[in-house]
RNA sequence: GGGCAGAUACUCAAGCGGUCAACGAGGACAGACUGUAAAUCUGUUGACGAUAGUCUACGAAGGUUCGAAUCCUUCUCUGCCCA
């Protein structure tokens, strides 16, 4: 029923940076097999960001192969640690959402998540279940399991305390507390980013304290954003969302560095072959470019199927390569041919946020109609029954008819 | 409890009574070049308005002054040192 524990081994490896260890895991996987009985594979999610990009599906693929290898997924909805709020990470304290917030996030993120786990074989839990039940005694006592110095091992503690930043006392709370998760449900094996690593490991210790076998852990890459630079998050705004359009998606995936092409494939695709990836990437007839528009195709399929990955290449080609305007762009009919400003047009239809952005826009010439660079940010237009099309920046296009 | 330092635009960071919508750097956006890559060069980067000008902004609230991001008072938040 489960596969060999070659085969296991290896696809857990592909692309982690820690598994805690190998030894640990091996043993877990013989008895699996031996037993039929599968392992159980836990995932926090934290309901306060629920929208998802590809950097978080880096931990969420990891955790779909544990399903197709017949294990048993779990994820874990941080609901009690996200009303709560957690701070750590920067300075900002996160608003405290209310039960509402948290459940409407947490519908969202299932919804999301979907697109990647099998909804059928996962389980669901929240942590609220067994947090809110604690005692301050319970706390209490939890909390005596660990030392300061301990807790300031963690590299983001130790870096605020040398940097005179803050941190609240709570925040010592939130390893633990993930921890009395792994406790709850008996994790085999817990996933998460490098920088959980931390938090993974207070969970083996917390399932020693409570006389369980620890779970091992496996940590994955932070995926870098589409600068290449920092890590994927949506306010650096270099994140490749779940919720973007196959065509932004496509697009996105265009505009990485070349240095990110194998990581991307590695990490965000299920191509199998990645050898020969990187034997492209060294080979210099390949035109990067060429990879870049298969490691697009792949992930856009992953999220949208085979057709809307060809759409998506397609127009990719027409506009950029080709350089022309696609033949599907929105349009909007306004009515009358008498002549509109065009820097109020641009902000009626949300093409710029602000008059003196659309100003700033047209005195930059990336503002043209029907190829016409726009040159003075007084000047007015009158749209066509055919449709005059409006270009703004480089990938903003609308044909306004009279 | 006492002492000291700090809070400036997306971020870091200057400014210490008028010339400050605020130096500089990063980021971002746009243009050129290109493979919508990287690198490079150029421009822009509070809002409204036609170049004038007006309004809103320098942790919060008051005050001094013709005039404050800059001085005073109180408050909020943060860090350090001493107890």
């Amino acid at each position: 029923m489960f596969p060999t524990l070659n085969e296991q081994m290896d696809a857990i490896r592909r692309g982690a940076v820690d598994l805690i260890n190998e030894d640990d895991l091996a043993k877990k996987i013989e008895r699996s097999r031996a037993q039929n009985k599968p392992l159980i594979a836990k995932l926090g999610a934290d309901p306060s960001t629920p929208d998802l990009h590809i950097g978080h599906g880096v931990v969420l693929r990891k955790l779909r192969t544990f399903q197709d290898l017949g294990h048993q997924a779990t994820l874990i909805i941080g609901d009690f640690t996200a009303m709560i709020g957690d701070p750590s990470g920067r300075q900002k304290t996160r608003p405290m959402l209310t039960q509402e917030e948290v459940d409407r996030n947490g519908q969202t993120y299932m919804e999301q998540v979907s697109k990647i786990l099998d909804r059928n074989k996962l389980e669901v839990r929240r942590n609220s279940t067994w947090l809110n039940a604690m005692t301050f005694t319970d706390v209490i006592k939890l909390a005596a399991i660990y030392t300061v110095s301990q807790m300031l091992e963690r590299d983001d503690f130790h870096k605020r305390f040398n940097a005179e930043q803050p941190i609240s006392l709570h925040e010592f709370l939130y390893p633990l507390a993930q921890g009395m998760d792994s406790v709850a449900i008996h994790s085999d094996i817990e996933l998460g980013g490098t920088d959980q690593r931390f938090n993974l490991l207070v969970g083996r210790e917390l399932q020693r304290h409570f006389n369980q076998e620890p779970q091992c852990i496996l940590t994955m890459p932070l995926l870098e954003g589409t600068d290449g630079e920092r890590k994927m998050s949506k306010s650096y705004g270099n994140s490749i969302n779940f919720s973007d359009s196959p065509d932004d998606m496509f697009g996105k995936i265009m505009s990485i560095p070349d240095s990110m092409i194998y990581r991307y494939f590695e990490l965000a695709t299920n191509v199998s072959n990645l050898a020969e990836i990187e034997r492209q990437l060294k080979d210099s007839s390949t035109n990067p470019r060429d990879l870049k528009v298969r490691l697009g195709q792949e992930i856009v399929r992953g999220f949208y199927g085979d057709d809307a990955a060809e759409e998506a290449y397609e127009k990719f080609r027409t506009m950029f390569v080709k350089k022309e305007i696609p033949d599907d762009i929105e349009e909007v009919s306004v009515g009358s041919n008498s002549p509109l400003s065009i820097v109020d047009f641009i902000v009626d239809h949300k093409l710029a946020p602000s008059k003196s952005e659309a100003r700033r826009l047209i005195d930059g010439g990336a503002v043209s109609i029907d190829g016409e660079k726009v040159a003075d940010s007084k000047s007015s237009f009158s749209p066509t029954a055919d449709g005059v099309v409006l270009k703004v920046g480089k990938r903003k296009f609308l044909k306004v008819k009279a």
